[in-house]
This record gives C-alpha cells, sequence and structure tokens, in this order.
DNA sequence: TACTTGGTTCAAGGAGTCTTAAACTAAGAA
DNA sequence: TTCTTAGTTTAAGACTCCTTGAACCAAGTA
C-alpha cells in the first residue's frame, strides 16, 4: 500500500487516558476503540470518545468530570460538546446550573444524518459548477460523448449522497435494532 | 456551525490549474469539481482530478502531459498514479515506455471497493479489542445493561461496513447504471 | 562507456487541522 | 460589590498530512 492516510493495518493509533483517571481498562479500551472507528468515519476522535463514555456509563455526566477522565482541556470540551449537541449526538441539561450530558442512543442515525449535511453544502456546489461546464461544453462543440461524460461525473457526484437518503428514510431505530434491519437485507 | 473540517458551504476551495496549461475553462472547472467530491470521500483531491482529467479527455495520457496539465510534481504524479492504478482506478499500459493511462469507468464500484477495503483494517482491530473489553467487563462484574452497550458499539462499528458489503455485492456496472439502479430503490 | 529519458523514493518544508491555555463573559453567592 | 464557578472564545503552538525537489535507479541509445 503506497498512500495510507487511513487504515493502516500495522499502526494502532495511540491516544490515552491518563493512568490517574478513575476508569476502568476496559472502560478505557471501549472508549478509545470506538473513538477511533467514530473518527474514522470524519469526526474527530474525541467526539467519539465522549459519546462512548456517556454512552458506557449510563448517567449524566460534567464537562470537569469529562475533562478528567478523557485528558482533555477545559476549552476542547467545551467545543466538542458544543458540536455534539449541535448534532444531537449527546443531549444537555441545561437548567442545572454544571450543566450535564447524557449520551444520544441513536447514534448510527446520527451519523448518518451528520455525513449527509455534510454533504450537502458540498454537493450543491459541485452540482452548479458541473452543469455550468455543461453549457460551456455544449456551447464549444464538445462531442456527445464527452457531454454524456460530464453528466455521468454529476451522477457519482450525487451518488452517495442517494444513498445516504435512502439510509436515513428509514425510522429511527437504536444501534442494534437498525443493524439487524440490514443484517437481513444482506 | 462550529466545527468545520468539511463541507462548509461558504468557502469554496481554491485549487487552480495553472491558466498555461492547454485545457479549457469548462475542463477545468469539471475536474477541480470532481477533485473536490472525491476528496471529500477520503482521498485525495489530486486522485480525483487525475481521474476526471483522464475520464474527460476519452485517451491516453502520460505522466510528464498529466503533471503539466494539472500542476504538480513529478513525484507527486508518480505517487498518485501508483494508488490510482493499484486501485484500479486507471488502467496503465506498462508496454510503451513513456508509459500511458487510461480511466476506468467503473469508478463508483472502485470507490466502494478501496473504502470498504480501507475500513477492513480498523474494523478488525476494533473488533478485537472491544471483544476483548467485553470480556473484561463481564470478568468485572459489569451488569448486563453495560455488557449489552459493548455489544452494540461492536454493532455500530461493523454498521457501515455491512453497508459497503451490501453496495458492493452487485454486479460491475458503469457509473450510470450504477446511479440508475440506485434511483429506482429510492 | 556515457548520455538521456521515464519513473521512484524520501527527507525537508509547507499547508492545514487540532488542542491548549489564557483571557473573557455570565450568573449565583456572600 | 466582589468572589467563585461554569462555560466560551481565540491566538499560538503542536501535530499531521501532503507536496516538493533532489537524488536515485533502470533501460534504451549513441
Amino acid at each position: 500500500m503506497r498512500s495510507k492516510p487511513w487504515g493502516s493495518t500495522s499502526t494502532p493509533p495511540k491516544d490515552s487516558i491518563p493512568a490517574s483517571s478513575a476508569i476502568k481498562t476496559w472502560e478505557r479500551k471501549t472508549i478509545n476503540a470506538v473513538g477511533d472507528v467514530i473518527g474514522f468515519w470524519g469526526f474527530k476522535k474525541n467526539h467519539g470518545r465522549i459519546w462512548s463514555l456517556l454512552y458506557l456509563k449510563e448517567r449524566p455526566m460534567r464537562s470537569a468530570e469529562i475533562q478528567k477522565v478523557l485528558g482533555l482541556s477545559k476549552g476542547a470540551v467545551s467545543m466538542l460538546m458544543q458540536d455534539l449537541e449541535q448534532w444531537k449526538v449527546v443531549v444537555a441539561n441545561k437548567d442545572q446550573k454544571p450543566r450535564t450530558y447524557v449520551a444520544n442512543e441513536h447514534i448510527a442515525q446520527m451519523i448518518i444524518g451528520v455525513f449527509r449535511q455534510r454533504e450537502a453544502g458540498l454537493l450543491k456546489r459541485t452540482k452548479r459548477i458541473l452543469e455550468e461546464a455543461h453549457r460551456e461544453a455544449q456551447q464549444d462543440q464538445a462531442s456527445p460523448k464527452k457531454l454524456q461524460r460530464i453528466q455521468s461525473m454529476l451522477n457519482l457526484a450525487t451518488f452517495m449522497n442517494q444513498f445516504l437518503n435512502m439510509l436515513s428514510s428509514l425510522n429511527p431505530l437504536n444501534v442494534q435494532t437498525l443493524i439487524q434491519k440490514f443484517s437481513t437485507k444482506t
């Protein structure tokens, strides 16, 4: 493999939770592993680690605690929580003074949603530009085949989007039933 | 939007093909637009730009020409072509001395394949780690609900993978028929 | 043999992203 | 009002990934 910005089998990511923190080895393992997976799908690893921590702990936690357990700075936690909340990956209780957070269990649904949203802006722009290029190519007497190819590239651009549309048209489900649903389709 | 590592609607990527190069405006637009889309899906923008150039030109091109048209260094083109060839996104004719390349038209299929491959390494490791964590949690008398949650996270990890499996189980198709297939399902 | 051309490799530099730390705002308590 | 705590913002530094450019290899030619 030449280029490996991603998914190298060989090098396990080496982010560690400070040894001082009060969580168990298996908790740490779980949190980091999930962080890697989420990180792989375009989010920050720490987004995944925070969600995973909350999901595993099954109870509301406050920023200060998350900060300490995961060994992050105050500012980092603040920003990460804002992201997660906006995406509805975690739910904040803002009525209490030290605000608390809990994990949203419909994580897969959320990921798809954010994924789709993320692509929307780019896709819109791409569509516009390629349609423009198509017009100009016509004026330029480009061959029908070339025009067809521009069209195909436009389709390519919308390809994944359609996929994600398909996905998110499913009802809200929790993680495991969502998987089951797909297992049976395969 | 707080965090925007990706897909901001506002800021169009600003990579330019040198004005000196002998391609038309609409070609340049197309190439860059496709580059952005491909780049968005985890590849390098230049992977997308090269494929797009070859696809649009409909003829074999040699490294030197690609280098000149896209304004890349010799080394960069060499490395990028190796990636693309390995992924079968382009096909090289190595019999000629100045080697030439043509675009593979089954690009969507290729993308899915690479995507899947890319995830394979990480997934394997994650699976192992989470199963390990699950065992340790059991020994640690963790509640059934916690164990269940670890399981759910494992499912989450395999979630996208299953999707890509589903996708790539389809027969090889060219770009547009693949899209059509999906359009009808939606 | 030496020269040329096509292609590869890799260390160094650059570009872009992420995290931190410190300054700042807001709100409740004394 | 001042102090404390919770939370936000942001410039600067750290870190990562990408590209470059020079050195290198291989093969063909004179």
